[in-house]
RNA sequence: GCGCCCAUAGCUCAGCUGGAUAGAGCAACGGACUUCUAAUCCGUAGGUCGCAGGUUCGAAUCCUGCUGGGCGUACCA
């Protein structure tokens, strides 16, 4: 069943399908992927709707005209129930026009279907996936965001196309973060203010504590830096003290090294005033200096309470227990209002106790020796070990990383696991993923889904430190507040149709506001780093998740209008008419859904999602435009015109779904 | 020093294992609301795809070198 659904439902896939018997007298097997690879949609209209592109290469390898090849194809593939226009075209470029009634029968199938006519996959995966993964006593910000947002979208496409999927919180609640909570509430609590919000008060005191860890940091930086500064400047006057030889090439040579010299320069002393600032701004306070007076110690403290607390303490685990569920609630809060759940939540405590047991393992099987006291596994292609337990005897969090395979492989026998983390750590995973692949040598694959840096307007990386970063909540609050101010604005301005109660605007705002910030960070390529930009984001126009909502309000507003029984013009459906240009382009973007669904899954890219809504979107508003609906010229072409609005508003509200975003009945 | 990544329109970004005249969105300019929601639509303008070579029918895409930037680089996560 699921392959007849295959071959009905997904355009590409079922053009594919004829094509490949035909590819296959030309090639050898393994080369039919690849040729069937080189037919996709096309690339501009005039081309028709899909375009395959194989002949050029077979002409080559056949030493052959490419033309022929193709003329050759197109004779033996069977198309005509497919296509009504089959061209050659160019040097044998193949371009196929798909049958109108091909598409209205594809739209008819996938209004009468729960899935939109998207097949379920017919070979059944396990994946575990690991994202989000926020230290659980530091307050969440921006950096979080990709991760976690990444992660649940490709969670619920891969569920969506019928995969097993294990959401994994990996949290880090076990780390340097507790030893510094347990040292703030230790010697600076407020009882009563912990009384009243423990999280706020918990917060305050990991501020705290970092800020005085951070003074006598800075503190010893500020002297290196200094003597950086120092040695830049000598360097400078060692260059300049060089006279041009005349040889071209050298004397551009030392030009740049002049060059370079002074903008490093530059940077140790602007590092260097950001430093002193930061330290002048706590010597200037009175409160603070005194308090780093008291604690001149402080973090050779904190790492003593970590170790405590590892070692099991008393006091130490009695408070990590007691922070811990508070803790987690307060960043539940988050995943509440971001619409964002896993399924189970082993933060790196839970495999605490695995921990010597991974490093013994590792010894018995001679993956991992001593060096400079430290216990290493070495590794082929790696200058540097991937070090498991400190000389100090502390684990690190590659030991933990290890566990965590071996207790997933062992729980729940996944084909494949997916680490949604940022590509700082890629050096890092590759290490991991070789020592457990020679380790545990199982067939499971470790991918990690790696994506860029968010950079504020500067281009410059968020900074984590100093509490001058943006707080997630903070975030969100600003941008469903500034949704509320647009929606209100357009609610009140007279025309009273339209206008929402503000309960309505309420739920108007949460849904824009929190879509726009998903949104825009799905949008991007998860490779590649971009720029947070309140102003871009909350612009909510263009390609935004509003754009999208709005289609789906503005379908909503036709059925309410027109009093359209939704049921009836799904089970009735025979055929939907596409006569007119802006019918049919929609029609064809509908009937793409599962191959854009495909594309997502082939790299783990929702930034594909996205662009498959705002094409949909695009062409559901030139339809608009262009087609009426309610007051189409006869009840015949209304209905089809209904039966469009219909799928293309469930297949936006699903597709936003599939990226965590969700629609509202009228905006 | 070594390794990984990046450089596309004024700005922010797409561009799917090489395919036809490189695309969006902002911003700019010109049009369209007594007609299903103008959070919209239609149009105009804007690019030597960092530079130089190479591979081939064909390169933003693959290879080499260079320039400029980011990140990582033995006991943080």
């Amino acid at each position: 069943m699921a392959v007849e659904w295959l071959k009905f439902m997904n355009v590409l896939a079922e053009i594919k399908q004829r094509f490949a018997g035909v590819l296959g007298s030309y090639a050898e097997s393994n080369n039919v992927e690849s040729l069937l690879a080189m037919i996709k949609p096309a690339q501009d209209s005039r081309f028709g709707d899909y375009q395959a592109n194989c002949a050029m290469s077979l002409g080559k390898r056949l030493s052959r005209a490419p033309r022929d090849i193709a003329a050759e194809i197109v004779e033996k593939v069977q198309l005509d129930d497919l296509c009504d226009n089959v061209e050659i075209a160019g040097p044998g470029f193949i371009n196929l026009t798909i049958r109108d009634d091909y598409l209205a029968q594809q739209v008819v199938q996938a209004l009468a279907d729960d899935r939109l006519g998207v097949p379920a996959v017919t070979t059944e995966r396990t994946y575990v996936i690991d994202y989000s993964s926020p230290n659980v006593a530091k307050p969440m910000h921006v950096g979080h965001i990709r991760s976690t947002v990444i992660g649940d979208s490709l969670a619920r496409t891969l569920k969506f196309l019928g995969h097993q999927v294990i959401r994994d919180n990996h949290l880090g609640d076990w780390g340097t973060q507790f030893g510094m909570i347990i040292y703030g509430y230790k010697h600076f609590v407020d009882l009563d203010a912990y009384a009243v919000n423990p999280v706020a008060e918990l917060s305050r005191l990991y501020r705290l504590v970092n800020q005085l860890v951070d003074y006598y940091k800075s503190k010893l930086q500020l002297d290196l830096l200094l003597e950086q500064i120092k040695i830049r400047q000598e360097k400078i006057e060692e260059l300049s003290a060089l006279d041009l030889t005349g040889d071209e090439s050298q004397d551009k040579k030392l030009k740049k090294s002049r060059q370079r010299a002074a903008t490093q320069l530059d940077q140790a002393k602007s590092n260097y005033e950001a430093v002193d600032q930061k330290l002048s701004a706590i010597d200037n306070d009175a409160t603070l200096s005194q308090l780093v007076l008291a604690h001149p110690d402080i973090a050779k403290s904190v790492l003593l309470e970590t170790a405590a607390l590892h070692a099991g303490d008393e006091e130490n685990v009695k408070l990590w227990k007691d922070f811990l569920p508070k803790c987690r609630a307060d960043i539940q809060k988050i995943y509440g209002r971001l619409d964002i759940e896993f399924d189970v939540e082993y933060g790196e405590s839970f495999y605490h106790e695995m921990l010597s047991g991974v490093v013994q393992k590792l010894r018995d099987q001679d993956l991992a020796t001593d060096s400079k006291g430290a216990v290493c596994v070495f590794l082929e292609d790696f200058d540097t070990p991937m070090i498991v337990q400190k000389s100090d005897g502390a684990f690190l969090y590659s030991t933990t990383d290890l566990a965590t395979i071996q207790y997933r492989v062992a729980q729940w026998q996944p084909d494949e696991i997916l680490y949604v983390v940022d590509h700082r750590q890629s050096e890092h995973f590759q290490k991991l993923f070789a020592v457990a692949q020679s380790w545990i040598a199982d067939s499971v694959q470790l991918r990690h889904i790696s994506f860029g840096t968010v950079l504020d307007e500067h281009g410059r990386p968020y900074k984590t430190r100093s509490g001058s970063a943006v707080g997630l909540e903070g975030l969100l609050d600003e941008a469903v507040a500034k949704a509320l101010e647009i929606v209100s604005a357009d609610s009140g301005d007279g025309n009273s149709e339209y206008a929402l109660t503000t309960q309505q605007c309420a739920e108007v705002a949460n849904a824009v506001g929190h879509g726009a910030i998903k949104y825009a960070d799905l949008a991007h390529n998860r490779t590649s780093d971009y720029v947070f930009s309140y102003d871009k984001m909350m612009a909510l126009e263009g390609n935004t998740a509003t754009y999208m909502q709005y289609c789906y309000a503005r379908v909503q507003s036709i059925f309410r209008k027109g009093e359209v029984d939704l049921e009836q013009i799904r089970v009735t459906a025979d055929s939907v008419n596409l006569d007119h240009s802006a019918e049919r382009l929609l029609a064809l973007t509908l009937a793409r859904y599962a191959e854009a669904l495909d594309e997502v899954l082939e790299d783990y890219r929702p930034n594909q999602l996205t662009s498959y809504l705002f094409d949909l979107a695009k062409r559901f508003s030139s339809f608009f435009e262009q087609c009426p609906v309610l007051q189409a010229e006869d009840d015949a072409i209304k209905l089809s015109r209904l039966r469009l609005c219909d799928l293309t508003a469930r297949t936006i509200a699903h597709g936003l779904d599939l990226l965590g975003i969700g629609v509202v009945q009228q905006m």
